[in-house]
DNA sequence: ACCTGAACACCGTTCAAGT
DNA sequence: ACCTGAACACCGTTCAAGT
């Protein structure tokens, strides 16, 4: 039988290929398929070929949470770095981008370990203030005044948060929602310092 | 020495009495106390006891989702019930009651498991639509439009769960900030049917 | 009806021993 | 340096047997 791909030979496995699998696996078959007997018997090695490289599954996790963020960070820089696109647009693309992404089950799962991980806390802590930095700026080219953009962000970046966590009977907002709410962003435009609203 | 209260003597533990039990300590502990062995230890009978009652974690679980939901949508219709507030009043009390609310732990971890439980996510759906209702129709009483309160409210109640799944880094809202969104809500006012904004 | 006791499966963790 | 193998602790689950 032809070696199946993997590591048919024996080369080391470095901590990446560990952190590497581990997402994969968090990504394509959720938290439960995170396990070390289960990354074990995919690379067929025994458990004491992880604890050689990791203290324990928590640092696995630590692991995971920083490719993870770097990767989502970078993504969201892209969407960001559209600044072509006019900042209602923007604000649409990053809309899009967090209502159907099936990145979600991650985020849970990052979220989740970071109530028992410093660590993980932390990593996700940066991604998230990076996140409600780019809505808060983009709302304020919008025209909104500071105090505003800076609430509204929190509002928005909270509820993309909670989106991600709950399926829960509550309406899956479709592309009319997104309309309805890019309306209400835009209608506050010229909110700031001394500008007439438009009265329509 | 005395009985120290619990069940010394030796009458049949009920559901409800696992139930409960459980409840508080998800509350009390957390999530990770929630385990089989936790409740015997803490009842003093053996695990058999449990399973006499219950076919396994899972159907646990759902009982604590549905006895959880019913004091929570309990304490709601309390709050609604204030209609003697006016409507803005009705809604920041809501909002600080989601705010500072103890019970985070439970809903996350309700949220959780409904993922791979069925029955639990449904008592989950019927809470959400339910507090979804509520703050819609308080925004309309406001005298928002019907599609701005659908948006608004969605956008608002996602953001409650989003605030209890993440002190990740975002600015913990404070009541100055409370006050930002009753005022950002505020002004929503008038844009109803054929109104004039008013133009400031 | 309600519970004990012993067994089992599964998973994380440790560690001496191999190459 | 990198991994095996066997052991252990912990937790959920089952089931025959007790009262």
């Amino acid at each position: 039988m032809a070696p199946s791909g993997q590591s048919a030979d024996h080369r080391p496995l470095s901590a990446d290929d560990w952190t590497t699998r581990a997402l994969t696996l968090l990504m394509d078959e959720g938290v439960a398929a995170v396990k070390i007997s289960r990354l074990c018997s995919d690379f067929g090695v025994t458990k004491g070929s992880f604890y050689w490289r990791f203290d324990d599954l928590e640092s696995l996790k630590e692991a995971i949470a920083v490719k993870w963020c770097a990767q989502s960070k970078r993504s969201l820089e892209d969407m960001a770095g559209l600044a072509a696109l006019e900042p209602l647009e923007r604000l649409r693309a990053m809309t899009r981008g967090v209502v159907n992404d099936r990145m979600w089950s991650v985020q849970r799962a990052l979220r989740d370990w970071a109530r028992s991980d410093e660590q993980v806390a932390e990593t996700l802590a940066q991604t998230d203030a990076f996140m409600f930095g780019l809505v808060q700026q983009t709302l304020e080219e919008l025209g909104s005044a500071p105090d505003r953009a800076r609430t509204l962000a929190g509002l928005l970046v909270y509820a993309s948060i909670g989106f991600a966590h709950g399926p829960s009977g509550l309406p899956q907002p479709d592309e009319g929602d997104i309309d309805g709410l890019m309306r209400l962003l835009a209608e506050d435009r010229g909110t700031r310092g001394g500008d007439q609203p438009p009265a329509t």
